[in-house]
DNA sequence: AAATATTTTTAGCCTTGTCTAAAAATATAT
DNA sequence: ATATATTTTTAGACAAGGCTAAAAATATTT
């Protein structure tokens, strides 16, 4: 059994490692769990010798099979109780992200899957991102940034790269939601903007809101 | 903000404080967390510095009008839950006790909303407990002890004493549940067994379960 | 009322998870 | 290749929450 601790940093671990397809920092992890790089050192100690991850020092810290499938079903839970709260409690998706981090702890394989059931077995959480299966195994649809679409390309809206509150909120505003079409009318030069067609409506997008936007082609 | 741990003592204060209707001794609460006296003790100062008891050393302990309302928030969000997995996710009575004791602690006032309103704003947990308002108020309703019924006497099951997985199971096997009518065909002096009548079926019911089923009296 | 029993508190220690400051290892630059 | 900078680890301290053993306070007997 794992601490609330060690679960989160199982998990900042396995985001880490998928972003960046290597071995993590000490570093890395005390920046993305907000602490300090000789706590990390502490605790990749003991998540060693729990078998949960393989460490050399000085080297970076992989997450072991073991390690991979406990860190998979917190992101799991994670984003089964987000799909929860949009669905079924009528949270937006700008509201979800820390009650889920309280709410992926909960020790309950029944109740994981009892839930899975109940929200219809989806596949993405309410940003688009992925839902790990019961094995950890996440399956990963094609998708690109809105920046990499070329003039005349189309695609539809299928995930966020930044799902802070702030971005979230400014995409409800433009009324840009997972699911609809956008067509790129024009690419600016100069400051890399985006004119875009949505709803059928012509919309001007800022290369940050196109560098955080993801769209699978079509 | 309060941590786990005492979030756990003040429910086991506030459960002591009703079922004997006065203070509160350390080793009572100490039998009732499975803890020693002695971190009681150490508890119990931390706590009435936060100015959720009132303590005077060597006399009892006693929840103040905030420490009520915490404690009441707590039970509130135990029992909404436990109704949320017997209703929704297809729990039976007796499975729910730890994972609604997981799910209390979550922190978030409006899934506590969201929720009570998902479930049609319930009164009652499955095992007939009243759900406490969100000032912490409890609607008490008249109910009895099914041992404490006469001869021919009738009545409603409205709740448990004992809520052991065990004892439930039991009910359960002998379909015996929350809502049912029963009539008291005879009681025996010899050991204080009861023959009932439940679903127009005749039962024998001892001494032990009569006392631990709650009816209201009709 | 004294003696005994019980309850409660105190004192000191342990573990977990964190921190700061300093030392050690590795990486980068001249 | 040596000096400098960065990263990582170690050492020592601290707070929370718990424990044991002993002391102090309260209750109960005789």
């Amino acid at each position: 059994m794992f601490t609330l601790s060690e679960e989160n940093y199982l998990k900042a671990i396995y985001h880490l490692e998928l972003d960046t397809g290597k071995g993590v920092s000490t570093n890395a992890i005390a920046k993305k769990l907000e602490t300090k790089a000789s706590s990390v050192s502490d605790m990749i100690k003991k998540l060693s010798e729990k078998d949960v991850v393989v460490y050399k020092k000085y080297k970076g810290v992989t997450l072991t099979g073991f390690g991979k499938k406990i860190a998979a079903s917190i992101v799991r839970k994670h984003r089964l109780w987000e799909v929860f709260l949009v669905d079924k409690l009528n949270f937006s998706w700008d509201e979800v992200h820390d009650v889920a981090e309280q709410l992926e702890h909960i020790k309950s394989p029944k109740l994981v899957n009892q839930l899975d059931s109940f929200l219809g077995f989806p596949s993405h959480d309410p940003h688009g991102d992925p839902i790990p299966d019961k094995d950890g195994g996440l399956k990963i649809i094609e998708k690109s940034l809105l920046s990499t679409l070329e003039k005349n390309e189309t695609g539809v809206c299928v995930g966020v790269n930044d799902s802070s509150s702030e971005f979230l909120k400014f995409l409800d505003k433009k009324e840009i939601t997972l699911g609809k079409q956008i067509i790129v009318l024009e690419k600016e030069d100069f400051d890399d903007s985006l004119s875009i067609q949505i709803d059928g409506k012509k919309l001007s997008i800022s290369n940050k809101i196109a560098n955080n936007l993801y769209v699978q082609k079509s």
